[in-house]
DNA sequence: ACGGATATCCAAAGCGCTTTGGGAGGAAAG
DNA sequence: CTTTCCTCCCAAAGCGCTTTGGATATCCGT
């Protein structure tokens, strides 16, 4: 039933050497001549074979990505929505996966041999650290890749898409201050991992600016699960001076944050003002909340998506994209946040 | 760097012809030569160019999965897991994925583009319902495929992988009836998900074995995240005759239930004696619990590797594996187990 | 009207593997 | 001593695409 090139051409009197040119945006085609070829691509339904094209051109057509199994990660709620945006996008565009779990120590070996096997063009790169080696490796790698985040302490020359992070937590504190909250606790994740260390700079930043200090009693690191988000929550709450406002890196902390508050009898939005930072995690709505949430919000799935957009630009050589990007997270208010009760 | 057949046939004195023939297992091969060649293979480090075999053989070598996008679902804990047994024996046997989020409403549809696009020899089905119309549609689609898990009231007659929930939640019951629990709760996954389903027969069928009936208000279905687990406990502790054992189908539900019942003021294992079914999520070891939990244990990442296994097994018609296998899962007792309190 | 651009198109050579259709040589059979 | 039959090997034809290296025709200025 699929016709290949060869029918094709024939059944429209052209060498396969114009169909396939014209098919592929080349300059040396009449513009007639192409308009004929893609109508006839869409009457037939025509789909270039991947694996010719694979064998001809040298590219793989596919995208790995070394997921790591490392605790906490692996399992992480976060992860799968990511790799929903990623994948939806390279399906779009016929692109494969290649999912190669691996452990930390080996990680280095797993990059290596997917990037000599010749069965990815490109590879990704997530859950940056700072002063990550996995960067320096890949670069010494020669296969193109885009990092999920940013390192620290580097310099900067790779290719990456990242969220203002700090930017996004120096907002929400400054909301904070604004309505008066002058003890503000931060709920955040894993501490060796960017976004965490950058939304605590934000945070910092936003309090100095005001005279404030951070308080290192109110700061939490921990994975990401509403569990730790209500420990955390409830640590503070019994400390002596208990802020009045908190930060938290996800909306899954929040959760478990929320329960505490609930728990300890305050009210959010009036007793204690909350704001997290939201994935857009279709299971976890912030405005489906009890009280709904303000938040930062930035969608991992569009990252996902765009990551493998860039990749697979890169690989196709068509479009051109920006080789670094940063994301504004939106401050969006709802009722958690309000003014700080008086004393 | 990287030798081709015909280098390599070159460097033996042998044709390409033989040399293929001697690595793909075909018998009109003198063994001696057979090793000559083994041995040159290791030598050189030669692999096989994947884009020539997929287009001499017509296979793809890669295979698709539909991943589901509904609300608890994709951002689930254990699917991460799942999907890392995959990736791993995929990896090994340099196979690829083709990984498609989709929304329920076109999955059909899905599954449909994905098997006619050539790009998969296999497809994957996972989260199983009961009657579910999804294996009626692959069967139709002529195209191999296996299903983690399997349905509930059709003729079983399909390529599955499953374990025998059933009889891990029987065990396990009457363990806790044997103990002298009689009042015995469930904090079940969805209702619509055939393990649950198979899971709540298993335990009726042993209270019915006992003369006891499950009580309707002692079962709770729900997403599988700790909050719901610990709402679920909260729920069943405050009722007039409280249970005095609870089953959890997931660690991860029991860890909230765990946070109830401290919060209740009750000791595991003396007051309320708890069974968790253990999915060995790493992150998640029953054993480092404050009370050790007794576990019904089935590895679910050693699923993923063994539906991985027996697909690709499948596709290159090499070995031999049963078409349909049911896991039983084991019964590890630990601390979180004792017998019923005297009243 | 003519050499040289310019615009369009094509034939054919791969890419690296599998597989078809033999062919030589020796053993078994007659 | 032929004839037949294995056993083991090979040459060559694809698989469906891209790309090189021209062809051919048209158009330009002079």
């Amino acid at each position: 039933m699929a016709v290949n090139l060869k029918q094709l051409a024939e059944l429209l009197g052209l060498s396969q050497t114009t169909v396939s040119r014209a098919l592929n945006g080349y300059p040396e085609v009449n513009a007639e001549t192409r308009q004929r070829v893609l109508q006839a691509v869409r009457e037939t339904g025509y789909r270039p074979n991947r694996a010719a094209q694979r064998l001809a051109t040298g590219k793989a057509y596919s995208i790995g990505m070394v997921m790591p199994i490392a605790a906490g990660i692996d399992s992480d709620v976060h992860f799968g929505e990511f790799l929903a945006g990623l994948g939806e996008e390279a399906v779009k565009h016929d692109f494969h996966f290649v999912l190669n779990p691996s452990a930390p120590e080996d990680e280095e070996a797993t990059f290596q041999r997917l990037a000599a096997s010749g069965n990815v063009d490109a590879l990704f790169l997530a859950y940056m650290r700072a002063n990550d080696p996995r960067i320096a490796m890949l670069k010494s790698l020669s296969i193109p890749f885009v990092v999920h985040g940013r390192s620290i302490g580097e310099t900067r020359d790779y290719p990456f898409l990242d969220i203002d992070n700090t930017g996004a937590f120096y907002d929400a504190t400054r909301l904070l201050i604004q309505l008066g909250h002058q003890r503000i606790a931060l709920i955040n994740g894993p501490d060796y991992l960017t976004f965490s260390i950058r939304r605590m700079k934000g945070m910092a930043r936003a309090l100095a600016e005001h005279g404030l200090n951070l308080d290192e009693a109110l700061v939490h690191h921990s994975l990401m699960t509403d569990e730790h988000g209500y420990r955390s929550m409830q640590r503070f709450l019994q400390q002596p001076d208990a802020p009045t406002a908190v930060l938290c890196s996800s909306t899954v902390l929040a959760l478990g944050a929320v329960r505490a508050i609930n728990q300890a009898g305050l009210a959010i939005g009036r007793d204690i003002s909350l704001i997290a930072h939201d994935d857009v995690l279709p299971m976890l709505k912030p405005e489906n909340f009890s009280v709904p949430l303000t938040t930062t919000r930035s969608s991992l799935r569009a990252a996902g998506g765009r990551i493998a957009t860039r990749l697979i630009a890169g690989i196709l050589k068509s479009g051109d994209y920006p080789d670094q990007e940063l994301w504004r997270a939106e401050l969006i208010v709802r009722a958690s946040t309000g003014p700080a009760p008086q004393k």
